[in-house]
DNA sequence: CGGAATTGGTTAGCATACTAACCAATTTGG
DNA sequence: CCAAATTGGTTAGTATGCTAACCAATTCCG
């Protein structure tokens, strides 16, 4: 009993620590005008110098592309970016920062570490290490497939001509791909 | 620059982690049409044993009272819970667990338990312990209301007689209050 | 007692995230 | 080459969470 005790606990800090984080960076960025979805969305658009795809966003977010298209939608309402049409591949949309975001980029992520080292402070390194590689650890273990038992995901079947010449499939396919994407291109190594 | 980039790194874990543990939990709550919002509440209720206003079980669940609100209209709306007006004190109503739930509460629980040891096996305890720890500190960091700068929140301000008779003032006073409950309602001591 | 404050609950409106279903464009493979 | 599959993006609908603002009932206190 006390075992699941613990685990509880787990889940329950887990949800309760990563909505108290969340809370403080947002109370914080709100007077930029931002949110912890916005800020990681320029941030990331930042650090890749050249224009993105949204695809590419999605991965690097680790969130859903329908999650990212409103999302830049209020991006760009609020000029922080701008999207145009990809010469080369007429399907894709290049994201771009917008110049307000340039100008405050910097205070943004100084807001953002500030809070990190606050937050940390005090804390021992190794603790925190011992800490990151639960949670990585964690984090693998539930986005694995859940493949006992192959029957589950029936697979997309190999869709042979469907009447309408269309081929139902939805975002989720690639899920586990842009997840897999997003830990590589993190800095977790 | 590599404290930086390991701060990031917890951050951006705890957001993936979290959601990760959520996803997969929802995933295997789904055949049993809940999710984890609905079971924390119902396992909330279960504990208790007795009925629970509202604003009790908005403290143990962590949340704010509008959330509570439509997460009980859903979970009443597919015959869940009941609520009943109080008879001690009209504003209150009591939130039963009904007969359905009562029903299957408990695979429910063995459901997230069982998720919670496959997520957590092969992990020292020790680790998780420190995990924890860590989470527990950075959260109860993150909650702390910012005192520096005490002119910050200009509190309620004391409000003398608002000229329609009604104390503007939001649920956001009683959410510290809200979250310490919680955690003193928690099994974390 | 009676007005002020507090407490329980609600509504409205927004932010963020998801899945399902779809179109249009590109890529692939027989 | 061309049909099938894949990929980029979107829309619609839903779930969860928040804050602001409010009503009604209860409690507090001068």
């Amino acid at each position: 009993m006390s075992d699941g005790d613990t685990a509880e606990s787990l889940g329950h800090l887990l949800h309760g620590t990563a909505r108290a984080w969340r809370q403080k960076l947002d109370e914080r960025l709100k007077p930029m005008g931002l949110s912890q979805a916005k800020w990681r969305t320029l941030m990331h658009l930042s650090i890749a110098q050249v224009a993105l795809t949204q695809a590419e966003i999605a991965a690097r977010l680790g969130v859903e592309e329908p999650t990212v298209v409103t999302l830049l939608h209020r991006l760009e309402r609020e000029a922080w970016i701008t999207r145009t049409n990809s010469p080369h591949d007429r399907r894709c949309k290049m994201v771009l920062l917008g110049r307000r975001a340039q100008r405050v980029i910097v205070q943004i992520n100084a807001t953002a570490q500030k809070l990190r080292h606050e937050l940390l402070a005090e804390i021992p390194e190794s603790d925190v290490q011992t800490c990151m590689r639960v949670l990585a650890r964690v984090r693998d273990r539930a986005e694995e497939s859940d493949s006992r038992q192959s029957a589950r995901r029936p697979r997309p079947a190999r869709v042979f001509a469907e009447p309408n010449g269309q081929t139902k499939r939805g975002h989720s396919i690639r899920r586990k791909t842009a997840r897999r994407r997003a830990r590589e291109a993190s800095n977790e190594t």
